[in-house]
DNA sequence: AAAATACCGACTAGAGAGGTCGGACTTGGC
DNA sequence: GCCAAGTCCGACCTCTCTAGTCGGTATTTT
């Protein structure tokens, strides 16, 4: 169903919170503080994040006072690199990530249109900043969804409900 | 990892092997030929085939020498009405489907943004349609793969594995 | 030294996906 | 009419992976 973990979740939502403190005075915030903003589990949390400092992402001070804080101003990190840092690259279909991770390599005759839809998505992803994401739910957070809800309109009739699950 | 299930990735492939068959002589294809040529396993397949004969993308022949068939012309069918009717509708976040799915609904900072990510997935899935699926993995198989290996850079450094799993 | 924080790995419970089985219904041939 | 082949359908099992937890260690401030 194309859906993302939580902790790609939870991660976007800690990006997002750091990048509004962002230029604060006290950029450095615990994941103590943000697991409790937004009730998240802090063990979890606190995974999330150093997960996110192992990939570059952000920047730690360890001992009392210490936290987390965005290594690079937010409009330079997309939300491709946040989801990838967590979740792993992007994989559509078994076979996107190594060559021979399936055994219908051979005789796959979808592999090459999904690898250019792969390639349009992560495209999309990255073509959105943390930057941007933070000033949308900053300035727009509920007229986002009335505008996209009308868009939804399918080809076909898939669209009453497979039932599935 | 926004990775779709393979049960989607078996009806793509059926779809494709489907559309190429099309307006030949013998248009209508059992799921036990599907299955062997893919290595696909029998029951499973039918299985999917059966999933998008009720979502009504395809039209099956019950009986000795009965199979499937495309319900419409491969280009009024795109890829996002397959997926879907195999995955259910796309749910890129937990709160992508109902209103109140997570607890922290009130409290996300992400949900916006997300929401027109979610939208513009959906779009590039949506403009492509079997018929292109077909055309493509007829005509060039291979050199998809090499012109997007080389775009896959990232902003930071995420690219050299976050070894999960 | 004590408190608060980041850091790290191993572990568990639950959900969901992939895959299998058995049976009912339909069609074609004898 | 009967049997074989095939589709159709729901229930079931199994295994992987995710979400979440726990314990312990290192580092910094007070």
């Amino acid at each position: 169903m194309l859906r993302l973990s939580k902790k790609a979740d939870y991660a976007l939502i800690a990006m997002n919170h750091l990048a509004r403190k962002q230029g604060s005075a006290a950029a450095s915030t615990s994941a103590r503080d943000i697991a409790e903003r937004y009730d998240i589990p802090i063990e979890l949390m606190a995974k999330v994040l150093q997960r996110l400092v192992r990939t570059g992402l952000l920047v730690s001070t360890q001992g009392t006072r210490g936290g987390y804080m965005l290594s690079r101003p937010p409009v330079s990190i997309s939300v491709a690199d946040v989801i990838q840092a967590i979740d792993g690259p992007f994989t559509v279909t078994a076979c996107s990530t190594d060559k021979h991770d399936c055994e219908q390599y051979s005789k796959c005759n979808v592999r090459g249109p999904l690898w250019q839809i792969r390639e349009r998505i992560v495209a999309t992803l990255g073509t959105v900043s943390i930057a941007e994401m933070a000033a949308e739910s900053d300035s727009a957070p509920a007229a986002v969804e009335l505008a996209v809800v009308r868009r939804s309109g399918m080809t076909a009739n898939a669209g009453h409900g497979p039932r599935q699950g």
